[in-house]
DNA sequence: TACAAATAATTAGTGTGACAAATATATGAA
DNA sequence: TTCATATATTTGTCACACTAATTATTTGTA
C-alpha cells in the first residue's frame, strides 16, 4: 500500500459522504419537508432521547457548538424546538420539541427512513458489518470515541 | 437490517469523513501549510495533470462550479495558481501553477502524504478493498459515476 | 467568603457545499 | 447569416464546519 492510496482513499470517502448528504437533502427538498438533513438529526434525537442541553446534544449528533447553536436558531425560528431555561442553571437551555415539532418528527420518520434506505442497496449484511468496523477503525485512529451500540 | 440501521449508517459515514477533514485540516494549520485540505487537493492535482480548465477540474476532483470558482479565487489571492485566457475560448481559462505554486506543491507534498497516513492504522490491504468496493457501491447507488482505476 | 478556573452558550470570521440565476461567448441548424 | 441552444464561468443565497474569542454563570479551592 503506497501513501498515495491513502490519499486516495480519503477522497473517496470524502466524496461518498458528500454523496449521501446531497442525495437525502435532494429528497428532502423534493418532498418538502421544511428541515435540512442536519435539521433533521436534530429533531430526530430530541425525539428519542427527550429533553436535553445544547452541550449533550451537541455530543450526541457530534456538531460542535456553534454549528449547533445556529441549527437550533433554524429549529427556533420554524417553531419545531424551544429552548427552556434550565431551572438551575442559569447558563444553559433545556430543549423541548414543540408540539409541531413533534408532528413533524412523527410524519417524516417514515419516509426518511425509506430515503436513507436507497445508498445501501446491492450490500448485504456482513459489508454493513465491514464498512462499520472499518469506519469505526479510522475514527478512532484520529482520537474520536466510539459508542458502544 | 432494519431501516434504522441504515440511518445509524449514513451517520456514521458523515461523522468518520468529517473526523479525516478535521484532522487533517488541523494537521495543516499546525503546520502553517498556507492552504486548507480542498485547495491541496486543487493544486495536487494541476501539478499531476497539468493545466487545464475549471470545468475539468471541477470534474477531475468533483466540485460543483461555484465552489471551484470560489477555491481559485483564493488560490490566486495566495498566488499558487493564475488564470490564464484560452487562447481559442474566451469563455474559459487554462488554470496553471505559478512558480511558487509548484514549490508548494514540492514542499507540502511528503508531509501530507504522512498526515493521511495517520486515519488508515490498524487497517489493512483486504479492508482497503472492502472499503474501496462499499464507497464505490454507495456512490453508484445514488447516481454516481466511478472511474475506472 | 473570595476568586481563579471551568462550563454553557453565543458571536465573529473564514471556508466549503448545494442550488439557482446571470453573464459572456461559442456552436449548430434553419 | 441568424438565432436558438449550449457551454464556461461567476454571483447570490442559505446552510454547515471549524477556530477563536466573548459573555454569563457556576464550581472548586484557598
Amino acid at each position: 500500500m503506497t501513501q498515495e492510496q491513502f490519499a486516495k482513499y480519503s477522497f473517496l470517502l470524502d466524496r461518498t459522504a458528500r454523496k449521501v448528504k446531497q442525495y437525502a437533502q435532494q429528497q428532502f427538498k423534493q418532498g418538502d419537508f421544511d428541515v435540512t438533513v442536519d435539521q433533521w438529526l436534530v429533531l430526530k434525537n430530541l425525539s428519542e432521547f427527550g429533553p436535553m442541553s445544547q452541550t449533550e446534544l451537541a455530543n450526541l449528533v457530534f456538531k460542535d457548538h456553534p454549528t449547533l447553536t445556529r441549527i437550533i436558531d433554524l429549529l427556533s425560528k420554524k417553531e419545531y424546538v424551544k429552548r427552556v431555561p434550565h431551572p438551575q442553571d442559569r447558563r444553559s437551555f433545556q430543549l423541548h420539541l414543540t408540539d409541531s415539532g413533534v408532528s413533524k418528527v412523527t410524519a417524516l420518520r417514515p419516509k426518511i427512513l425509506q430515503i436513507r434506505e436507497k445508498a445501501w442497496e446491492n450490500l448485504n449484511e456482513e459489508d454493513f458489518e465491514e464498512f462499520k468496523r472499518i469506519l469505526n477503525t479510522i475514527y478512532q485512529n484520529l482520537g474520536g470515541q466510539v459508542m458502544e451500540e
